[in-house]
DNA sequence: GTCTATACACCGATAGAC
DNA sequence: GTCTATCGGTGTATAGAC
C-alpha cells in the first residue's frame, strides 16, 4: 500500500556511485570495530569525509544503509563460495573461507541487527540458503568423485561444518579455546577422508 | 587505578532486592521482545511501573544492569546444566535444554552487546567455558558406561552438539529449514548410539 | 526508596541554498 | 552533488526534595 515514507521533496542520489560504495565501506568499518551503537550517520560522514546530510542523499534510512551494506557484502561472498566450489579441493576451501575470512564480530552484529530490521532478516535468510546450496553442491561432487563411507548427508554435513565454523571463529575471538584443537582434529580427519 | 566513574553524590540501592530482580526481568523481556535499541533505562522503569531515576538508584550504569542481567540468567542455566547433568539420560536432556530453551534472539543480542561491553565479554566467556566443562563431563561419564565405537573425543563432541545446536535454533527462529530433517537425523544416530 | 525536574549530548531526518 | 542550518525526539546520568 503505501511506499516508503520518505520526505517528499527528498532528492536521492544513484546507488553504485563512488561515494556511496564508500559509505558503505566506512559503515562496515564501524560496525566491525566499533559496532552497531556507533554505526550513526554523522560518524558515517565523518569516517567518508563529507558531512552527515550526504548520508541521506544516497540512502533513504539509516536501516536502508545497513542493508545495502550486508546485500552488497553478501552478493561478494556468494560469488566467492561459487567459484571455490568449482575448483579443486573445494570443500577445504570452502572450510577455509568459512573459518578464517569472516569476521566474527561483523557477524554477530548483523545477526543482532537483524532482529529489528525485517529486510535485513529477509537478506540474511537469503543468504544461509544460498551459501548452503552452494556448499551442498560441493559435498555432493565430492562424494561422487571420491567413495568414501561417509554416511553423513550433504545437508547435513554442510549445516555442521558452517555451525562449527562460525562457532570456532567466535569463540576464538573472544578468546576461548576449550577443545578447539579436539575438533580441528576431528574436521582435519574428516577433510582427509573426503578429499584426500 | 580509577574506580567506577560514578558521581560522588550517587546513592545507590542493594542489589536483590524485589525492584532490582523486577528491572533485570523487565529488561530481559525488552531485550529478547525488541532488541537492543529498545533496551534503554526509560523503556525498563516504564516496564516495571516506576520512574526512570530509580533505575539509577539500584544500578551504576545501564551497561552494569546489562552485565548483571547475563550474569544472573547464565547462573540459573549452569545451574541447571550442572543437575541435568548428574541424572539419568543427561545427554539427551542436555541437547534438549542447548536446543529447547534458549532463545535463539536473547542470544544474538547478548553477543552483540558483548562486543562493546567488556565485562559482558568476560560473562560470556566465563559462561562458555563452564557449561562446556559440565558437557565434557556427563559426556565422558556416558563414554564410560556405554562401550561405543565413536572415536570422537568429548571435548569435540561438547563443542560441536553446542555449536549445531546454536545454529539450529536460530535457523529456525529466522524460518530457515534447509538440511534440519537430514541434522536432526544424524544427531539422533549419534544420541542413540550413546545413550540407547 | 521513590519522586520531580533537568542538563546535556547525540541521533534521524528534513528544508532549502549553492 | 554537496553544503549550512535546524527541528524534534530520545538517550544517559545527575541534583536534590519528599
Amino acid at each position: 500500500m503505501t511506499e516508503k515514507k520518505i520526505g517528499p521533496n527528498r532528492r536521492m542520489g544513484p546507488p553504485g556511485s563512488e561515494v556511496w560504495h564508500a559509505m558503505l565501506d566506512g559503515g562496515e568499518d564501524i560496525l566491525r570495530e566499533q559496532g552497531h551503537a556507533e554505526l550513526t550517520s554523522r560518524q558515517i560522514a565523518e569516517r567518508v569525509g563529507v558531512k552527515q546530510r550526504l548520508v541521506y542523499y544516497y540512502f533513504h534510512t539509516m536501516d536502508d544503509l545497513i542493508v545495502e551494506m550486508f546485500r552488497r557484502s553478501s552478493e561478494r561472498d556468494l560469488q566467492r563460495l561459487q567459484e571455490v566450489a568449482a575448483s579443486e579441493m573445494p570443500l577445504r576451501q570452502l572450510w577455509e573461507i568459512c573459518f578464517h575470512s569472516h569476521d566474527a564480530r561483523l557477524i554477530s552484529e548483523y545477526m543482532a541487527l537483524a532482529n529489528r530490521i525485517p529486510e535485513l532478516r529477509t537478506e540474511v535468510i537469503r543468504f544461509i540458503e544460498k551459501s548452503r546450496e552452494i556448499q551442498v553442491g560441493a559435498i555432493t561432487a565430492a562424494l561422487e568423485r571420491q567413495p568414501t563411507k561417509s554416511r553423513i548427508p550433504p545437508f547435513a554435513t554442510a549445516l555442521m561444518a558452517a555451525s562449527i565454523g562460525l562457532s570456532l571463529n567466535r569463540e576464538e575471538q573472544l578468546g576461548v579455546t576449550l577443545g578447539h584443537a579436539e575438533t580441528f582434529a576431528v574436521l582435519e580427519a574428516f577433510l582427509k577422508e573426503l578429499e584426500g
